[in-house]
DNA sequence: CTGAAAGCGCTAACAT
DNA sequence: ATGTTAGCGCTTTCAG
């Protein structure tokens, strides 16, 4: 004997009710146009009277989708994620384009060093049909091997060897390049720069712009100290900057929160800005509308890049192509420290 | 005739491969007692070996769990996302907690109006066991309706109105309290606020935590301007604050961001802080700590606040007890500005 | 302690 | 255009 079915609706009570099949409640839900128009009406009624709702598991399980998608921040992701509003940034815009397309975000946070294999264990079990990675650190081995998993991967930010996935990311170098310029424009002559961690391309990228900037200067001499993107670190680079070289004009840092630390040493160190020196940021994120004085930087498109990285992976998901590479542009926002 | 299975492996290639039953298998990997050691050790091997990973959705659709649990950001948390660092904070505490529980983390971005309805969808789609509601403005009316279609709610910051579903929540008005006696202490006499949007409940009570210092003061009256927790809000309330008052000597602002602005309104108008004028915030992000100068602050405990949402949720989901509220302290952080 | 069998709710041939 | 049927991969009685 059956019970009566206390729980929620199914696609068989639905078609009782209206006094059809199962699968032309099926048809209707899916939006198939090969249903007579009077039977479907009485279906949609059907449907809104019981609250019917499908059961995404069960459609899962035989369409072999999920309709979902993983967006996988690694722990150096985490670890900026309180002060830095990039990967905040980026989160949004995956999340809002992946919403128009109807598809769930599912939060992959890499915390710690173990969450690797439950990372690959979780991506296997196709509990999402693809994933986005927000790699960093550019010898990751994880979109290989999620790649070799056969799952359908986009990386955001060029990996440090050779790509093997689709990635989305900006142009750095020619980025700061025009930030170069414009210093060069002001009449700067001693610049030097607070460079990212040499392990992401990133950093590498905005360092190698720099350099290739600096070439425009008859004689210039590099002058950089390493930071690690953070606030903090941009601190200590900038005093170890005017500790080796007491007449920098100019100073270009590659995260705006190192800026944001420059600036403070500077003004702690007596040094006017823009002034005494002209200090040029990279991300043009929120806080550099704020600093004091605000902060001239080269902006990237951060939201762009989540929407770019949503619109890529629904393709890649769908079996369409891809462009292997798709970078950004950047642009120099002038404001007051250049 | 059935076709060389060239998929993933699924039960039954691990138990004919390991020559046991589908059902002996299952009972191996949801770690079983009752299965003889040998036997274990040969599907563990075969497991291994082939690489089988469950198949969620299979089940799903057997156990009625999804072991993920939905954290819904309303439009307005989606807005500040950018530049403060309370949501990515609480995100990632929720986010560690699931993951040690092995849970997974559905990032729902209420962004427009609209995802309302398909939110409301979504979570009848039983796609997760429960919902984690970060939300902020307290006539908010998805709690009640989550509630009301059944699933299991636990909501960041108590509600407007009546408390219909549990909530984690911190002490909004004690903090405040304790940085008016601070300020009080420290001999400031005209002693301002600018407080939150007062349709938010952290807006509310901050203000009333205000109110409830000033009363130590005597024949003090209160100095209002309200802001939207944002920076810019922060400098407009700063300015119109002293307009109307000329020779204030403190202002407690609600948040940390606002503080800020505050701290640049000051500047630009020839207070020196805290000599002339004493700022506190609230919030203590990381960005408080990096003003100028640092900011004097009320703590509240954001990544717990994330933890402690997960913790409770998952009880809930579990079907076990918890209690209608958890109010977490919040303590005073004495820096320079105050 | 292990296996056989039923069925979770849905879609997709295949018939009609 | 609609209905019938056969699973998708798993867990869970129920026998043995």
């Amino acid at each position: 004997m059956k019970q009566t079915p206390a729980g929620r609706p199914t696609l068989e009570t639905v078609a009782r009710a209206a006094g059809a099949s199962r699968a032309t409640v099926s048809r209707v839900v899916n939006g198939s146009t090969t249903v007579r128009p009077d039977i479907e009406e009485r279906i949609r009624r059907a449907i809104a009277e019981l609250g019917y709702v499908p059961n995404p598991a069960a459609r899962s399980l035989v369409t072999q989708r999920t309709d979902s998608i993983a967006l996988i921040l690694p722990e150096s992701a985490t670890r900026v994620f309180s002060d830095d509003a990039f990967f905040p940034g980026v989160i949004r815009g995956v999340g809002e384009a992946l919403e128009k397309a109807d598809k769930q975000l599912v939060l992959l946070l890499a915390s710690t060093r173990s969450s690797h294999d439950r990372i690959l264990r979780y991506v296997h079990g196709r509990t999402v049909d693809g994933v986005v990675l927000a790699s960093m650190h550019g010898a990751d081995t994880l979109p290989e091997e999620l790649r070799l998993a056969g799952v359908s991967v986009v990386t955001s930010g060029r990996p440090l060897g050779e790509a093997t996935v689709p990635y989305i990311d900006v142009e750095h170098a020619s980025g700061v390049e025009a930030a170069m310029r414009h210093l060069i424009g002001l009449g700067r002559r001693r610049i030097a720069t607070i460079s990212g961690p040499q392990d992401m391309v990133a950093g590498r990228e905005r360092l190698a712009g720099y350099l290739a900037g600096l070439e425009e200067l008859e004689g210039a001499a590099p002058l950089v100290e390493e930071g690690d993107f953070m606030r903090q670190s941009g601190m200590e680079a900038m005093e170890r900057l005017l500790e080796r070289e007491p007449d920098i004009d100019a100073v270009f840092a590659a995260s705006d929160l190192m800026a944001d630390g420059a600036l403070r040493t500077l003004r702690r160190l007596g040094r006017r800005v823009p002034d005494d020196v002209a200090v040029i940021g990279f991300d043009d994120v929120e806080t550099a509308r704020f600093t004091d004085p605000p902060l001239t930087t080269v902006h990237q498109p951060i939201h762009e890049i989540g929407t770019r990285l949503a619109e890529q992976i629904l393709r890649l998901v769908a079996g369409e192509e891809v462009e292997p590479a798709v970078v950004l542009p950047t642009t120099l926002v002038v404001r007051d420290s250049a």
